[in-house]
DNA sequence: GATGAATGAGTTTTCATTCAT
DNA sequence: AATGAATGAAAACTCATTCAT
């Protein structure tokens, strides 16, 4: 209608959240345009209406899936507080990340896309990296106060959560999360 | 007739070997059966006649990439002896791997793989997680000798590893390897 | 939108008729997706957007035959009346069926086509003839009342004709065909 | 080794043996080449050396097929005598050929295959079906002396036959072979 | 005589994109 | 704004045939 609202968000909404539901189910390659129309019941020139090639979409979608996970690592950050052992956040942090399955799938696909295209997705996962490490060494910071390491800390965390969801995504089922994680925590408390 | 003889081994190795090359650049979807031909100077026919499927010569690829990647991980652990320092080793590793951009992609482009086909793929990665794993904890208890938790220690190492390449290859110049690695061998003998 | 206008049925159908024109030429075989398209003046991928698979079009050329096969039988038993003879009835028939050399052919390569192909198509080449022998049944049980027969008689005149059929398309050009309806309708008046 | 057995005439039969195998099994279209060769144990430069092209070698499955069914038919009507009725013969027939179920598929395989070759395959069936009609019409003379219809009775069996292979092929467990076999000797006895 | 490596023209199928309506 | 019919370029795969050894 109006100048702003141009091309209904909603419907705009509906045409990422099917892409990424199929992404996460079939990868970036398998899932096509046809197949993301047919889903949301729309025809594919009201598709390519709304996104001009698929590279676009694609574009929404791994945007959406950064804000969620930046949306979720904040709220995290935000609940901890000094009840809270520095195992006790660690444990569910883990947790919570390595054993959903469907993010860490999606996680892996878009990455992969970033690797295959040639457009700027690669920038945009990287900085997206440095701004989820930059939280995680705020929530550090607060459990650990005056701790030098604390960023380093931080891309080990990151790192090994990245490494630990490739495995449990390939199938992995006995994970020693727990050990990890004490290990982890044991370690830079004692720094 | 003779089994050993049976199609070229040379040529066969020069088609696995630009099939890697491909995959490594541009990703297993995006690498045709063409210019995998092409890239040999061989027809689509003959590289038919020494792979019937692309998932037949995507196997031989996987293949020759887990034995190169075992063997490595091997040699590193054989170096392993008293004049050298937890910290020495751990950087000499985490430096090589992570540096080598051609093999870390190669890597995740097989991952990716494994988590769309159908096939055992991911069957075939799991099972050689568990022997890196394993090699890794061999190479540990040389350097940590009596420490239960070389098993987990290993893991870590490992997921650090992955997480690491992966940011690598999406172009992260500025790891801090040296600290981390630092970090890790504190913790580590620290137990 | 609407069920009924989905992909122009005016296509559709030239598509058919091109396939069952091709079919009838050179064998299912021996007819290309791209030899239909050439034929109807569409690209491959106009008749991929009609037809999803070869099988999915043959399906609907066995469908066009099968209907118009039955509409044939079903014409002719409705202008049994008592004015004609037996003789005359399978004489007509005969002639009609065993001189039309493109339905022939193609009676042959559809059903060489079930022979071959793993799916239902045999059986519904099954059902057919039941229907067809059914409704040839109808027809001799209005020339000969009361006669137990008839189901028998079908059969035969049904394999008669195939037999013969077969013969004319190899090319047999002195079938005997009055004297063999003679005999056939001779043969059932006795009965 | 001389001149007259070029190519060892022993191979040779084990080709067109593991052809017609294979043509019965799957249709001319479907075997390829090299499943003959396989089947055999030959390399397919050998299959070559034995036949120029796939054509010639259906060509020799095709004659082999010839004489068999020939064979066949004479050793019947060899065995017709004073002792057997014209529906014990007849019923003897039909079983057996309708009930070879291989046979039947084989007939129909090269069949299709005369009706889509360009070559000469189609005369050749023809006159063999010429000098089926005379082996028969034969055999019925012998059981029904001064007859002047025998001819096209034979004509009428061999159609018959055929159109019933056709369905027995296609899975028609239901043929009521003896009431058509009582049929025919029977009319043909009233003659 | 026999081999099997090599080929290329062919097949069916896929799908992002275009565009007239 | 929305549609869906149409496209073409590419994909993986098949296989009869050729030919150097």
């Amino acid at each position: 209608m109006c100048a702003v609202t141009r091309r209904d968000p909603q419907l705009r909404l509906e045409i990422v959240n099917a892409a990424r539901l199929l992404i996460t189910e079939k990868g970036v390659d398998s899932t096509s345009l046809a197949d993301i129309a047919r889903t949301v019941g729309i025809s594919k020139g009201t598709l390519f209406y709304y996104y001009a090639t698929k590279a676009d979409l694609i574009f929404d979608v791994t945007d959406q899936y950064f804000d969620q996970t930046t949306r979720t690592l904040n709220a995290w950050v935000d609940e901890v507080h000094d009840a809270l052992t520095a195992n006790e956040i660690f444990s569910h942090v883990f947790h919570t990340i390595i054993e959903d399955e469907l993010r860490s799938k999606l996680h892996h696909y878009l990455i992969e896309q970033a690797l295959t295209e040639n457009g700027n997705l690669k920038d945009r996962f990287l900085e997206k990296y440095q701004e989820w490490t930059e939280v995680i060494r705020t929530g550090l910071s607060r459990v650990f106060p005056a701790n030098g390491d604390q960023e380093v800390l931080a891309m080990i965390v990151i790192s090994c959560l990245d490494g630990l969801i490739l495995q449990a995504v390939l199938g992995n089922k006995s994970i020693p999360i727990e050990a990890i994680v004490t290990h982890l925590s044991t370690s830079a408390a004692e720094k």
